[in-house]
RNA sequence: UGGGGCGUCGUCAAGUGGUAAGACACAAGGUUUUGGUCCUUGCAUUCGCGGGUUCGAAUCCUGCCGCCCCAACCA
């Protein structure tokens, strides 16, 4: 149990909040959900499960210059497919902009909050630094009662922007600076997704985060590690105003992933300059990037409870993340066979014309996944990569004068090559099959060390594949200057002609398979169509070949 | 630098005075009609460093070191 459960756990125990468990995910909506979101998402509506609580969802929607609906219908459509489920419980941090803006006067009634004419500058300049004291502000001891009318006409639109604020009266030498009359409101006089043009003044965070958690009834208001110097102003907030609840603020470490970055300003530069395709393309760490390469919810979920929360500031190794899919695919996934650099192959002693069903198995881990049949007949494609002229002794595929099985099919041994003239190039292969090994098996006991995926070259569809890689070539793409420097070239390799088994020629979007031997692919739910299949490649298999290769072990 | 937070295996992470869980990664074997899966084994005599308290310390005290956050009219 991690030190958040064990907190909340113990507020039960204790009886606090008469005995409730609530809890909220406050997203601004200036951006898509990311991976990292998962962890707050999960962490929230989890502990609202588990402790029989609830779960709302609240946009954090104060600054209208970067928040946009478009934003908003991501985000919901994210959480969804997450699992997360807010109920009835959608809410806007601008819902509550009426009592706010009673919160503040209460304030400024109650001498705790002044109207500042200084300029952005002189704010700036008045606040200190983090080792000197600030100095007060002008206006700092102005009447309630000029104030309270100051207040008013900021909203009623009577001054620019820029021209007044409003500021908490704290203390200008604290030394955390967020206590240094902090500002609870602004001027800006654009059009909000939600209120419109109704208002001209707008809350800021601080003013408005914990008001609007107190509002909500929320018990334990779990933020990430950054706003754990933003406390004591939460406290000071809810302490010194006629709030309905008291929640308490819990601080845990967000989630960082070693070759992406997560930033959202970062993401949307990517997406602005036109380095991915949108917010949903597949290399993107985001909720609706990830959907679109073809993770599923369930093992975003099982990563999360395997990465825990705490409040070390920590980077994740990508493989956690792969390996959760894989773990899960590798149980649920049917195989199939898919050759996606095809090299034909004759088999010369096959009578020509003749076609075999094959049955083969759906997935060996699901005996309840059963079996199809798949056409055999004298020509195929196989893998280029599963031929080598001249190979090193560890290379168990096919070679001239060896043997290897299809897979379900029959054992061929390679007799020829054919070599375009001009370049060189293998362009096909002759083989002979062995009639005896149908279904893969030698009656005399002959052992072949290598199995291949095959397709019917008559029969094949051809599709075009998508071989996705991480979007940086660098674990820790911030590291040394730009992270744009350190985007993966290769991150995308867009592959046309591929062979699939016919069976796959009529498949849904969305449907998820293994290209046996290649990995886990998944039909684009926005390009691929029945009759003209798009399939990106989600994930690959662990590949020890390509690892002794690497190592120069290959014999 | 003032304040706040954090330092346990390559990466995450349990542990809260009784003698270092687990996962990923990695390595070596075995099984295998996916060089996948699965199985076995190995992988911190040590918990940022130094003192101290104690029969006993990753856990308590103390000094030091390192990393992160705060000086947006962002959240």
């Amino acid at each position: 149990m991690d030190f958040i459960r064990a907190i909340v756990k113990d507020d039960l125990a204790a009886g606090r909040n008469e005995g409730r468990v609530h809890t909220r995910f406050p997203p601004e909506p200036n951006g898509y959900l990311h991976i990292g979101h998962s962890k707050a998402i999960l962490l929230n509506y989890g502990i609202a499960q588990e402790f029989g609580g609830k779960f709302n969802l609240r946009f954090d929607d104060t600054n209208p210059e970067k928040e946009e609906t478009e934003y908003v219908e991501s985000i919901k459509a994210d959480l969804r497919w997450l699992g997360a489920d807010w109920e009835d419980r959608e809410f806007f941090a601008s819902d509550y902009f009426d009592q706010l803006y009673a919160w503040a006067v209460h304030l400024i009634t109650a001498g705790k909050a002044f109207v500042c004419s200084q300029s952005l500058e002189d704010v700036r300049a008045y606040r200190g630094t983090v080792t000197e004291p600030g100095r007060p502000s002008p206006d700092r001891e102005r009447p309630a009662e000029e104030s309270l009318r100051l207040f008013e006409g900021m909203k009623n639109g009577e001054f620019d922007e820029g021209q007044y604020t409003l500021r908490a009266k704290i203390d200008m030498a604290h030394s955390n600076m967020k206590m240094r009359d902090p500002l609870l409101y602004r001027i800006r006089k654009v059009h909000h997704h939600r209120t419109g043009d109704q208002w001209c003044i707008y809350p800021f965070y601080d003013f408005a985060h914990g008001q609007s958690d107190a509002i909500e009834g929320i018990t334990h208001s779990i933020c990430t590690l950054e706003f754990e110097v933003n406390r004591p102003l939460y406290d000071w907030f809810i302490e010194n105003l006629p709030v309905p609840h008291k929640p308490r603020q819990i601080e845990f470490a967000r989630l960082n992933l070693t070759y992406t970055v997560m930033s959202k300003r970062k993401l949307l530069k990517l997406v602005q300059e036109g380095h991915v395709s949108g917010w949903d393309d597949p290399r993107m760490p985001t909720i609706s990037g990830l959907r679109r390469l073809g993770y599923t919810p369930s093992s975003i979920r099982n990563f999360n409870e395997r990465i825990g929360i705490a409040k070390r500031s920590s980077t994740v190794d990508l493989d956690l993340l792969k390996w959760a899919l894989r773990e899960e695919l590798n149980q649920t996934a049917d195989r199939v066979m898919a050759v996606l650099r095809p090299l034909k192959v004759v088999i010369t002693n096959y009578p020509e014309g003749q076609v075999e069903q094959i049955e083969c198995v759906n997935n060996p881990e699901d005996p309840a996944s059963g079996t199809r049949e798949v056409p055999f007949s004298r020509e195929i494609w196989i893998e280029q990569d599963d031929f080598r002229e001249e190979a090193p002794r560890k290379f168990f595929r096919l070679k001239p004068g060896a043997e290897v099985r299809l897979k379900h099919a029959y054992f061929i041994t390679c007799d020829a090559v054919v070599k375009d003239p001009d370049t060189g190039e293998v362009v096909e292969l002759r083989c002979s099959y062995d009639p005896e090994t149908r279904g893969g098996d030698s009656p005399d006991g002959r052992k072949v060390k290598g199995t291949l995926h095959w397709v019917s070259a008559d029969h094949a569809v051809d599709a075009e594949v998508r071989l996705y890689d991480n979007l940086f070539r660098e674990p820790f793409p911030d590291q040394g200057g730009n992270y744009l420097d350190n985007l993966n070239p290769n991150s995308l390799e867009v592959l046309t002609g591929c062979k699939l088994e016919p069976g796959l020629g009529g498949v849904e979007p969305g449907y998820r398979c293994q290209f046996m031997r290649q990995g886990y692919f998944f039909a684009d739910p926005q390009d691929s169509q029945p009759g003209r299949p798009v399939f990106n490649r989600t994930v690959t298999l662990k590949d020890s070949w390509a690892k002794l290769e690497a190592g120069g072990k290959t014999g």
